[in-house]
DNA sequence: AAAGTGATCATG
DNA sequence: ATGATCACTTTG
């Protein structure tokens, strides 16, 4: 777990490439490699759910990395974020695309994760594998994020795959 | 291009 | 209590 141990925006750019593994209480399994994150970090970035401070919904941040945030988005969509960092410093990674699937609220979707997860540890029921894989990866500004100060939507905090084209 | 959907946060 | 907002997806 010593990937999530560090900085969001490094732990964003680590988790890019690794497995995510989804198991299910059946005993059937899904393993996904991480294609797309974002990290979002402190109550210092005007695009991060910690900006209004120790709220009940950005309390998860707080907790420890391993923690698994997942909240709802637009009434219908949940998303998938790993906290990083100590306790008591709110940083997170969403997990915006594994392989075969774009976009965070389909990578929920696909994963069979919603709001029953959240302020949970990884480990059985989600975890991280490291298969070595080491893909080349692009940064770009934040997705969806217009709500936030020009400094903080400039940061270049999305981490993906490099695809050629 | 625009709706759909409901929790969350700020304000009164 | 109310209203605006939203780390998105699908449909036309």
């Amino acid at each position: 777990m010593t990937i999530l141990t560090r900085p969001a925006p490094e732990a964003a750019e680590a988790l890019v490439g690794k497995l995510l593994v989804r198991r299910f209480p059946d005993g059937r399994e899904i393993r996904a490699r991480i294609t797309e994150t974002e990290a979002y970090f402190r109550e210092t970035d005007t695009a991060c759910h910690a900006r209004f401070g120790r709220t009940k919904r950005a309390e998860v941040l707080y907790h420890p990395a391993g923690t698994i945030y997942v909240y709802l988005c637009y009434g219908i969509h949940w998303m998938l974020n790993l906290v990083t960092g100590p306790e008591n410093d709110p940083q997170a990674v969403l997990i915006r695309g594994v392989e075969g699937v774009s976009g965070p609220g389909r990578v929920t979707k696909y994963l069979g994760i919603d709001g029953g997860l959240n302020d949970t540890r990884l480990g059985p029921a989600l975890d991280l594998e490291d298969d070595g894989v080491c893909p080349e990866i692009t940064r770009t500004p934040r997705i969806g994020i217009g709500y936030a100060s020009e400094e903080d939507q400039a940061r270049l905090w999305r981490f993906c795959i490099r695809t050629n084209v």
